[in-house]
DNA sequence: GACAAAGAAAACATCAGATGTTTACTATCA
DNA sequence: TGATAGTAAACATCTGATGTTTTCTTTGTC
């Protein structure tokens, strides 16, 4: 369900997937969820064609589009390994995605909000300086979308789409890449702090201060808006999860 | 060559590469330079089969892998056609070893800069807290090889490998993620500065202190440290290319 | 002339089977 | 014990047939 809103906030699905997407999928699923340990060997052409009731050309398929984002090794003659996860591409928008279908890990949730808390900063500053009318139209839309928001699905996509804006608005296109981390955060910070979004008092006032300090062409503003938005953020994550923040080093 | 030695840092050389994988290459690198418009439909199957002399199933899994990286779109029935810039795996490490095949374009090199001038400095700082004894190792030995690089080939890979060091020691795997980043930077800016980075007197006395502050876990020294040489190199880009930061905005 | 329906063509999707190559393992023999 | 030859496993490639979806064209009617 949250995989679902992680494919509508990047705009991925549309068409009917075709077997090979299926089958990838599937696999990809079971790989980010740690079925297979680093290394191992994943079975055979046939006994996947099998076991998923397809031909020998959708399970190539299907292989090549995970080996097209890093997370299998085809070796011929020998086998089809999954690779380290650090060789994975995990900004991939799928891996990010199949990453909200597991119980999200406290551990890589503090490093996607320690990674949003080095980008967002520096991404509202330069978004301050470089932002086209347009692009604030955007942000301005977000933030008013959450201030409107009668649900809370509406809310977090709201808030979603003001951090994009934000981000893009930052015109970069390195940094663009990073948006899937944004996403993939949020939705994991909603699920494991299992409150009302909309009941963080302190949430709304700060994306309005980021707004008017980009309006206002203000860098430093925005950029120290931000990053009192996200400190706000993590503080609540480290109060929610015990172990959130565990393996960071002593001083903090 | 510049590709190569990308590969070469990124060890993801070894194998003979299938025909599936030759294929996946000479399209990716003609996507990368620009060869076809956002949104524009490839040649067809068949044509791709006579142009590059194999199988169909070779060319479809071809598309398979670049459709992994988020590079091409398949719809069924119509047609297969090249994806936005903004929807590329732009972090993968072949998209941008194929970036390294083409002529460096300054707004690109920059952007990937302003990444670097963002991440790094945090990278060391976190790398001052939590890096093991064997990831300091790690460092200390780049830096040593720096010291004694006979050849500039020598000495870009080991600077190459002191940065990637210092990332990793961050102990953040999202942030590994973008290692890809620095590897691409470095090598461009090499490349367009045209001169040897061992005349660069600045270069080593601050590898030296990141070096040193990181041993004392000293956060904010190896911070500073690392954005004072990023800043070093920002600046000697902006000498050697007029129109690097020509998008940037005014204030800076 | 406009519009809708039928038809044809183009392009991808899937299946089946044959053959080749590489790798890994095993059995044998000196 | 160690080298070698043989064998099996697994991926790679080619070929050809058939299905499905999309797009375009043609046709016919109002």
């Amino acid at each position: 369900m949250s995989e679902l809103l992680y494919y509508d906030l990047k705009d991925s699905a549309g068409v009917a997937p075709g077997l090979a997407t299926q089958v990838c999928r599937e696999l990809g699923r079971r790989i980010v969820a740690g079925h297979f340990p680093e290394g191992s060997l994943i079975d055979d052409e046939n006994k996947l064609c099998t076991r998923f009731g397809v031909s020998k050309s959708v399970v190539r398929e299907a292989i090549k589009l995970l080996v097209g984002k890093g997370l299998l090794e085809v070796r011929r003659g020998s086998g089809t390994r999954v690779r380290r996860r650090a060789s994975w591409n995990l900004l991939d928008d799928d891996v990010l995605a199949w990453h909200q279908g597991i119980e999200p890990k406290p551990e890589f949730l503090r490093q996607l909000m320690d990674v949003r808390q080095m980008v967002e900063p520096n991404a509202a500053g330069w978004a301050a300086q470089t932002a086209t009318p347009e692009q604030i139209e955007d942000i301005r839309k977000a933030q008013h979308d959450m201030e409107q928001a009668t649900s809370i699905q509406d809310f977090v996509v709201a808030d979603a789409l003001f951090h994009r804006s934000v981000l893009r608005a930052a015109n970069n296109e390195v940094l663009i890449a990073l948006e899937g981390v944004i996403f993939s955060a949020l939705l994991s910070s909603i699920k494991v702090t299992n409150s009302d979004p909309r009941k963080n008092e302190r949430s709304l006032p700060l994306h309005r201060q980021v707004l008017k300090a980009i309006e206002a062409h203000d860098s430093e503003a925005a950029s120290s808006a931000m990053r009192e938005h996200l400190a706000d953020t993590y503080e609540r994550l480290s109060g929610a999860l015990p172990d959130f923040n565990a393996t960071r080093g002593a001083s903090e």
